[in-house]
DNA sequence: AGGTTATAGTTTGATATCAAACTATGTGAC
DNA sequence: GTCACATAGTTTGATATCAAACTATAACCT
């Protein structure tokens, strides 16, 4: 076991253990893009374990929560809306849809477009993975404090709109 | 072109262009978790772009500057340092290797591991994925503001560092 | 109508990643 | 010394993603 060899400083890796300390992270520590970056990974990997508790992928909620909010959405406006290419939701609806949990219509205005819709066991499992992400932000809102909330998630907002 | 099909209020997507508008996002707007996903995502494949301006991988820059600050860590303290599994590493510095950026020496000591070091190449790729990064770093400090960038920061080394 | 161009969704090929199984070395107990 | 166990790195198999090529419809212009 060599993990601490001579320099010292702890820190935690993402599985809770202690990492091989010692480590410098020379501008990387003082840089937004690699932090986002660890925070974002290491917000999902906990989030995924949550929800895999509920045995459904993290990746369904956003797209699950965006077709509930929007009846009828098309893939296409719902890939945008959450950040993908179409291209990527091709086999997730396929998975949604054989499950049991979107239901697909061709419109009859425009016969390349899909309508997507929960059904009943899609609204269910929305809920339930609803309850899982509220535990998730809950944990986040106590890292963040409420007093910084708000201005952070502006600032994250802003970041997904302006960078180009 | 049927983006916005009588309903009102725009949006941008990854690429600049108007989004189908009118889309509703529920509690996914006021959660962290999604902006925080949407965030680190554009401003990843911002970085990207400019990184491929200079023929690198965007994905190189953090092991490259680990290396250089750290040299002779092995590839297991590499890939905790970088927030990666080790097994992703190996592809990685094999290319970067190959492209004789790297060098890589068995330990006597030990002669299951490695010791990674940067080679005169791989100093000079990593100055200019330097220049980069900091052009990136300038349009992000630009959009946070300097009055909220160090509690933004703190923040996020907070949530890599506590959530669970 | 016919031809050009745009759009919705799928397919295909590439990349990055993880987790678990594996190989090889090393360490410690006895 | 030898056997059990731990560790460093690789391999393998699965997943998620993108981008570009493709299919099918649709819209527009003449």
């Amino acid at each position: 076991m060599r993990t601490a060899k001579g320099r010292d400083g702890a820190r935690r890796g993402k599985n809770g253990e202690t990492i091989a300390a010692s480590i410098r992270f020379g501008p990387l520590e003082h840089w937004v893009g690699f932090n986002l970056r660890m925070a974002q990974e290491n917000a999902f990997q906990a989030f995924s374990r949550r929800s895999q508790e509920i045995g459904e992928s993290p990746g369904r909620f956003a797209t699950l929560t965006l077709i509930a909010r929007n009846p009828g959405i098309s893939q296409t406006e719902l890939s945008h809306a959450n950040g993908r290419d179409k291209s990527s939701l091709t086999p997730v609806v396929e998975d949604l849809v054989q499950r049991g949990l979107v239901e697909r219509k061709r419109m009859r205005e425009d016969r390349r477009t899909y309508r997507l819709n929960l059904t009943p066991v899609g609204k269910k499992t929305l809920t339930m993975l609803t309850r899982c992400a509220r535990r998730h932000e809950r944990g986040l809102d106590s890292i963040i404090g409420s007093r910084d909330r708000t201005r952070f998630l502006q600032i994250l907002k802003r970041i997904a709109a302006e960078i180009e």
